[in-house]
DNA sequence: GTATGTACCTGTTTGC
DNA sequence: TGCAAACAGGTACATA
């Protein structure tokens, strides 16, 4: 489940093996992962091969390599999906969706997008190489030196969403997932359902470095991992899975008070929080 | 603009 | 044993 820690692995990843290489072939195994592209899995390929890679950029999710043109290769790698650098007689990968035979750099390799479930997909983005126009909604991450936390907590206590919520929404803050956004709240003492224009600016700041915080140290371990399906672009897997206080921890005592964590419904999936530390808004009059 | 709910995907796990 | 339902969850989109 790559969140922004997992991207950026994957990122500085390709910088390092195919900044510098000429797409010499694109081959689209799957139609899915390029529906996004205008031109279907042809017109994704013709625009792609012959061009060269100048480096790999990042916000939020999202990835694009800028090429030589002035477009970009944009992508999401979704619930499932990795950016592989193979080596170009390795056998291909149960789920491989596209692959891009390189030359100009890492003299036998080459760039594989495989995904499983689908949700991601790669895209050529026109004139997309500074800043992909497609995401251009999606807000700084708390990583990034230019994200202005002033703002943030500022517009996060206008809000009247519940406050995990706002962490996931990508045009607030950009980057934070399901498992952080349970892990910072866990740190911050407060419960997800709590609404934004209810927290104090003390509170929404003190959230913010959590989030901050607790990316920070899931990237410095290479990311988390729960199974094989993200590994960096080495096919490396991370282990920060060990570190989680919150997430996926159903029944275990709370690491500050032993409560027992809970779980309960949300948008469709799951969230963790203690109830003795992170207490359940009361509600609004 | 903001709030809220749902579709999209497939492999694995759980329940009857 | 076998099948169905639940589950994992980021994003785009629809609706109010």
């Amino acid at each position: 489940m790559p969140e922004l820690p997992e991207v950026e692995v994957v990122r500085a990843g390709l910088e390092r093996h195919v900044s510098g290489a000429t797409i010499a072939l694109v081959d689209v195994l799957h139609d899915r992962p390029v529906r996004r592209h205008p031109g279907g899995a042809s017109g994704f390929a013709a625009a792609l091969t012959g061009r060269r890679i100048e480096g790999a950029r990042r916000r939020g999710k999202y990835l694009w390599l800028p090429l030589d043109n002035g477009d970009a290769i944009l992508g999401h790698l979704g619930m499932s999906g990795q950016m592989l650098v193979q080596p170009v007689d390795a056998p291909a990968e149960r789920h491989l969706r596209v692959r891009f035979a390189l030359t100009g750099t890492d003299h036998g390799r080459e760039l594989r997008f495989v995904d499983q479930r689908m949700f991601g997909g790669l895209s050529v983005s026109t004139g997309g190489a500074e800043l992909p126009v497609e995401i251009a909604h999606i807000a700084r991450d708390p990583l990034d030196p230019e994200f202005d936390d002033a703002a943030f907590v500022a517009r996060l206590r206008k809000r009247t969403s519940g406050v995990k919520r706002l962490l996931l929404d990508q045009g607030l803050i950009s980057g934070v997932g399901n498992i952080y956004a349970d892990e910072a709240l866990w740190r911050t003492g407060l419960h997800g359902e709590r609404p934004g224009d209810r927290l104090t600016r003390a509170q929404g700041v003190a959230l913010l470095g959590h989030a901050r915080t607790v990316m920070s140290e899931a990237l410095s371990q290479g990311g988390t991992s729960f199974d094989a399906l993200y590994v960096n672009v080495n096919g490396e897997s991370g282990y920060f899975d060990r570190s989680l206080h919150a997430y996926g921890r159903e029944g275990e005592p709370c690491d500050r008070c032993a409560t027992p964590i809970r779980r309960i419904a949300f948008m469709n999936r799951s969230s963790y929080f203690c109830p003795r530390c992170q207490p359940a808004p009361r509600a609004r009059r």
